[in-house]
DNA sequence: TCTGGGGTCCTAGGACCC
DNA sequence: TCTGGGGTCCTAGGACCC
């Protein structure tokens, strides 16, 4: 069997755990840049606020004091989530880090009298320790789990568990869910499903797999194996190297002037150089993107981007900085504001398996891998922002909007809750 | 006042090889 | 009457996820 348990409106139940005041209250967290809401509490929905929703159309009710707002606090969610993640490993052989807010449990080769009171356990075990409610979902495949966790989480009369075991109970658990909600069907293809009056999880169980197969690809055609019980998707315990790393932020404010637009893309590099040797991994293309307001289309617009290789793959802070500055000014025009600038970083290739050019200067590549170390020491130890390339600048004109962030309070001595 | 930031996988089609 | 039969690699675009 396979379990699925996910943290209930996760953001915001983390500042919950620190603030119990606003257990009963309407409570969000909003997107990078007090942006839109990523996260809300059940009193928050009750109220009407959408997912997704800019908070702009939430001035009313916040004005009124009738919803509270915390900006986002990555490091508070990181931390919690880490905790919940080891507390999990406690409970289960084989543990999947699905999501900073979601793992797969699998129990192979495990018979248990009573799914369900295993289930209570995990999430007893989860808020007593980290103080986050979580929903456990428990079924022979992953994608039955994913099933019946959104099964327990609109049941509230199930304890926030819900067991799929029998033929009986999986029949009756997809007769009641709609084909969108089936995790791995999207929009575009819920739209064909109901176009051919498959409406249920249980119709499309049981469509012909030659159709599914055909309009779904190979994908839909796990699914639905997936769905009749057969485990087609593998527990993933070992967290793969990203192929493809992407470091991007709107600006607080648009921007017009070169100079904090190249700051901005030289802390993007940096941190595109940082993520990639915490991964052991180097780059052989960059690319440099940057976007003007969209929701201003009376305003010109550019949305230009452009991808240069590298002479060398690597992960130089420098080396990337300099190259992504080199795209910037390429793709620059003057006369437009500017909403949001990118680097992503791809032909991601191991660190150790560097195809070097003909005749590479492998005495300042060695110099500079010299370095990055020494530089990723000092971050370790004094803070990600301890050391920096001058290219960076220190205006911070391009700076995040985040007003009403929470305290760090678990990973941060001098914000530490005092008690 | 004023809308986030990441990722993956699959397929089709083009270009190439013998 | 009527034009072979295999392959690989790369990329763009579309679908999906949190």
């Amino acid at each position: 069997m396979y379990a699925l348990v996910d943290g209930n409106c996760f953001y915001v139940s983390c500042e919950r755990a620190f603030q119990p005041c606003l257990e009963t209250r309407p409570v969000v967290v909003l997107s990078n840049n007090d942006g839109c809401v990523v996260s809300r509490s059940e009193e928050a929905k009750a109220l009407g606020i959408e997912m997704g929703a800019p908070i702009h159309q939430l001035k009313e009710l916040v004005s009124k004091g009738k919803v509270h707002i915390f900006s986002s606090n990555y490091a508070l969610y990181g931390d919690l989530s880490r905790r919940m993640m080891s507390v999990l490993r406690r409970q289960a052989p084989m543990v999947e880090v699905y999501s900073i807010d979601e793992a797969f449990l699998h129990f192979e080769g495990i018979s248990c009298p009573d799914w369900q009171a295993l289930g209570q356990e995990i999430r007893m075990e989860v808020l007593r320790q980290v103080g986050i409610p979580t929903g456990v979902g428990i079924a022979p495949t992953k994608t039955l789990a994913k099933v019946a966790n959104h099964l327990a989480k609109k049941q509230k009369a199930w304890g926030s568990v819900c067991v799929l075991e029998t033929p009986e109970q999986i029949e009756s658990a997809l007769r009641s869910l709609p084909v969108g909600k089936i995790w791995g069907i999207g929009r575009q293809h819920e739209k064909l499903l109901l176009k051919h009056h498959l409406r249920t999880a249980l119709d499309f169980t049981e469509a012909p797999a030659a159709w599914v197969r055909q309009h779904l690809s190979i994908v839909g055609a796990r699914l639905q194996l997936e769905l009749q019980g057969q485990a087609c998707l593998k527990m993933e315990t070992i967290i793969a190297p990203k192929k493809n790393i992407c470091t991007s932020r709107s600006f607080g404010q648009m921007l017009s002037d070169f100079k904090p637009v190249s700051e901005a893309v030289a802390n993007h590099a940096h941190r595109c150089a940082c993520k990639l040797r915490e991964q052991g991994s180097a780059a052989a293309l960059i690319t440099v993107f940057l976007n003007t307001n969209r929701f201003r289309p009376e305003l010109p617009q550019y949305n230009p981007s452009l991808t240069l290789s590298l002479l060398n793959a690597g992960n130089s802070s420098l080396d990337l900085v300099a190259r992504a500055q080199t795209a910037l000014r390429a793709i620059w025009r003057q006369g437009y504001a500017y909403k949001k600038a990118g680097v992503i970083v791809s032909g991601i290739v191991p660190e150790q398996e560097i195809q070097l050019s003909f005749g590479a200067d492998t005495g300042r590549l060695e110099k500079q891998r010299a370095l990055m170390q020494t530089l990723d020491a000092l971050r370790a130890r004094y803070g990600h922002d301890a050391i920096a390339v001058a290219t960076q600048g220190s205006s911070k004109a391009w700076h995040l909007r985040q007003e009403r962030r929470s305290q760090r309070y678990s990973t941060c001595w001098s914000e530490m809750m005092e008690v």
